[in-house]
DNA sequence: CCATAAATATGCAGGCATGCATAGATATCG
DNA sequence: CGATATCTATGCATGCCTGCATATTTATGG
């Protein structure tokens, strides 16, 4: 048996998969484009993803998924004047790395839920968890829990939208201006 | 001649175009569904868009952008405590009552930048001008002409996302939560 | 080195979407 | 009513995308 168990390849393909889909949405996202871009074959596609491009979509969405929320659980330990700024700064250097072209995947799975159901029901249960993280870390720092619960929301979903607008201005503008008003906002709640 | 010149029909396909958008995004908008939704041919939507598709799509979205912006301008005409709660409130009942499978046009033009990209530059004239509306807005509340346009900023961003949360989780709270504190923040900045 | 499995490459059928062309139906005006 | 323009309907060619099947290559273990 060879068994080479190398999952380097198929987790190049996820990334490619990821990142077709800030650009494209999920909806725009195909096997083919993802071929191209990865260098492969489709017959390797079929070989990583034996469910076809639902697998390969919703494999790109848990990984994305589980690389953010690591990432805002980290954030959520620092106090919320340094978090926001730095989870703002990470969508703007990424949004005008891209020239304003790659968004939040997230944000793209859960738009996709017409066609494709699951990613966007885990695009839902990752922001409930990135709001529950957020909401712990305002606790901390002496905020009520329902008022903390209701911050962490609006945090969230403003920095979602910031990215958005900023991609339809290519502008780093609404992110910067939403970040500076999140951090007063927390600031005035303590 | 007969020049019967009724934009009725083209109307509905129109309509009929951005509701697609709203639950598939751009991309994922049809010629082929708009006729099975609208009830037409094929050649009547050639009839009515000689540019085909892209001249479809992006009718679509101008004639969202003009009804929303209408209805942005109208809000911002009341108080601000008014004004943010009415407009969470479209959305809300524009998600339930398609059990949160139809979210912002705009928003959905302004991801669609890859494939589309006069939707999303579009998209992002009809953020400014709804970020000077609720600009304007505060600054007729007393807020500073900088703190306004921040907080309007703020404000859009924060409802876009919050409908997008709500999409994906397939619930009303995050809008309502962001709503509320919103107003609260509006309050406290007079 | 050889047998076996992993990984890659390619072809084919079916379905869908676009764009265009070509008819046919309908309405308006003189 | 007849002529003209609008509107609708349908077919064809092309290309893309998916899923599956079928080689072919590469690497590993014995």
């Amino acid at each position: 048996m060879a068994r080479t168990a190398n999952p380097e390849n198929r987790d190049r393909i996820v990334r490619t998969t990821r990142d077709l889909i800030r650009r494209n949405g999920i909806q725009g996202t195909t096997m083919l484009e993802v071929v191209k871009a990865s260098g492969g074959s489709r017959g390797s596609l079929y070989h990583y993803f034996p469910g076809g491009r639902a697998e390969m979509v919703e494999d790109a969405v848990r990984s994305a998924i589980d690389e953010y929320t690591a990432g805002i659980e980290y954030l959520a330990t620092l106090p919320a004047a340094q978090a926001i700024p730095l989870m703002v700064e990470f969508w703007r250097a990424e949004a005008e790395a891209s020239d304003y072209a790659a968004g939040c995947p997230i944000a793209a799975a859960a738009l996709g839920g017409a066609s494709d159901p699951v990613p966007s029901r885990l695009a839902g249960e990752a922001f409930a968890g990135w709001i529950d993280a957020f909401a712990r870390m305002l606790v901390n720092e002496g905020i009520p829990a329902d008022r903390a619960r209701a911050l962490g929301t609006l945090a969230i979903a403003a920095v979602e939208g910031a990215v958005i607008l900023g991609l339809a201005q290519k502008s780093s503008t609404p992110m910067e201006l939403v970040a500076d008003q999140l951090v007063a906002l927390v600031d005035a709640a303590q």
